[in-house]
DNA sequence: TTTGCAATGTGTAGATTTTACGCATTATAC
DNA sequence: GTATAATGCGTAAAATCTACACATTGCAAA
C-alpha cells in the first residue's frame, strides 16, 4: 500500500434516512490511559482518513465509504475544503492526533464529501471501533472542528435537495409518495401539503409508478414508485430562478 | 514570513465584467532557456500560489486578490477543491514546477476560489509577470489543469448568480438595469425580454432608485440604482424551489 | 361478518406569477 | 428641428401555485 500524505484527509458526511429521520453516520474515539485504565477521551467523530500518495479525493472518499458499507455506486460529492489553521485544536484532539500520528504536528486539511444512502438496509460495520447512526436532532459530542463541517454539509445537502433530484437517493429503490415527502420534509425541515406535493411529484416524467403496492402496512397500502435517472437526464431542461 | 506548505495551494479565479463581456484575469507563464532564449514555455495560468503555514485558505486567497488588485473585500467564494492524481502533469507543467520549487516533486493540490470584480474601475498588476483580462469565450492556452478549474468557477458563478444577488459584485456600485440585463444575458448565455427583466428587478427591494441619471450616453440616459446587502439580508425569504 | 381506523387518492376554484407584446418618451447628433 | 436609439410603462392571456373536502381501500378489532 502506497503511503498517506499526513497532512491532507477526507472527511465523509453519510447521511441516512429510515423514513422517519435523518441520520448521520459518527465513529467513536475513545482513548483510555493504558496504566491507569482512565477515559481520556470518549467522544464521535465523522468518518475520516489520510488519502494516499496515488489517491484522488474522490478516490479516497469513495474507499472510505466502500470500508464502512461494502458498497459502490453510492452518492458522493464534495462539497467544501476546510484549512482553517485552528480547525483541530482542541486539547482531545491534540491528545488523538498524537497517539494516532506519532509525532506529526502540522496542520491537516480536510476535504469534505458527503454520502447519501438508505440506511434501512445498509449495515454499516467497522473492524475496531464503534460505529453508530445518530438522527442529525440529537447528536453527540463531536471530535475537531466535525460539527461545523456537519454544519456546512447539511447546508449543501439542503440546497442541492431544493433543485436536484438527489433524494431519491435516501429511499429504497421502490418508495412511496409519502415516504419522499416525509424525507423532504424532514430534511427541510417544512411542512407540504399532501395533495399539492403529489401532483408536483406526479409531473416529474422521472419518477415512474410501478404496478405494484406497499406491503406489511396496517392501512391502504400506498403506489410504490422509482426514481429514473436516465429519464430525468434526458427531461431535464435548464431552469432559471433568478430568485436572488 | 512564514515557511509555504509545498503541497497545498489557492488559486483565484478573478471574473470581471466590463459591460460587454465575461472577463478572467490570467497571469502569462513564460520560460526561457537562459543560455539560448529559446522560449521553452509562453501559456497563461490562473491567478494562485501556495498556502503558509499561518494562512487560512480564506485569507490566501484574499492575499493572492490584494496582491493583485490593491483591493480588499472583494467577493470572493471557496468552489473547488482540486486533487486528482495527474492534475498537474504536461512536460510544461512539470518543467515550470522543477524551475519554481527546485526539486519539490510530491502532487499539488488546490483549493479553488472565485471571485468577482467590475473590471472597469479596477487596475490589475503584478510585479513581475504580465497579467492581462480574457474574455471567457476567447481564452489564451492555459497550463496545468486550470481549464478544468475555470469550467468548473463558471458552473457556479452560474448556479449562484441564479439564486443569490451575486452578480452586482460585477459591476460598478451604481447601474443601470439595462447593464444588469446584459451581465445576466452574457454570464448565463440567455435573452430576456427587457421589459419583464426590468418588472422583476423592480419588485426586489433590495435594488433601490437613485434620483440619478446615467450620464455621457448618446441617447435618453437611464436611472441608476445601487444594491444595497443590508436590504437583502433583512427581506429575504426562504425560497423553496423543489425543481428537482 | 361487520365496522372503525388510518392512510391513500382525486378535483376544483381562486390567487399569484410568468410570458408576450405595443407604444409613448427623452437626450443626443446631424 | 428632425432622426436616432435607447429608456420606461401597461395590459391581456397563459401557466403555476395554493388552499381545501370528500371518497376509497385494505387491515384489524369487535
Amino acid at each position: 500500500m502506497a503511503k498517506i500524505i499526513p497532512n491532507i484527509s477526507v472527511d465523509c458526511v453519510i447521511f441516512g434516512f429510515d423514513f422517519n429521520q435523518l441520520n448521520v453516520l459518527l465513529v467513536e474515539r475513545k482513548l483510555e490511559d493504558e496504566a491507569s485504565g482512565k477515559v481520556l477521551i470518549d467522544d464521535w467523530t465523522l468518518t475520516g482518513y489520510h488519502i494516499f500518495e496515488d489517491e484522488d479525493f474522490d478516490t479516497a472518499a469513495a474507499r472510505i465509504l466502500k470500508g464502512l458499507s461494502g458498497l459502490d455506486n453510492i452518492y458522493l460529492e464534495q462539497f467544501y475544503a476546510f484549512g482553517a489553521i485552528r480547525r483541530v485544536n482542541g486539547p482531545k484532539d491534540n491528545l488523538w492526533l498524537e497517539h494516532q500520528l506519532e509525532g506529526f504536528s502540522q496542520r491537516i486539511v480536510t476535504v469534505g464529501y458527503f454520502s447519501l444512502i438508505d440506511n434501512t438496509t445498509v449495515t454499516i460495520t467497522h473492524n475496531d471501533r464503534n460505529v453508530n447512526w445518530f438522527p442529525i436532532t440529537d447528536l453527540p459530542e463531536l471530535g475537531f472542528d466535525h460539527a461545523y463541517i456537519l454544519e456546512k454539509a447539511l447546508e449543501k445537502l439542503r440546497s442541492k435537495l431544493r433543485s436536484e433530484p438527489i433524494g431519491f437517493e435516501l429511499l429504497p429503490e421502490k418508495f412511496t409518495i409519502s415516504q419522499l415527502q416525509r424525507l423532504y420534509e424532514v430534511v427541510l425541515g417544512t411542512k407540504f401539503d399532501r395533495r399539492n406535493f403529489r401532483k408536483k411529484v406526479m409531473q416529474m416524467k422521472y419518477v415512474i409508478p410501478l404496478d405494484e403496492k406497499q406491503k406489511g402496512v396496517k392501512h391502504k397500502p400506498a403506489q410504490l414508485f422509482i426514481f429514473s435517472k436516465e429519464v430525468y437526464e434526458k427531461t431535464k431542461t435548464e431552469r432559471f430562478d433568478f430568485s436572488i
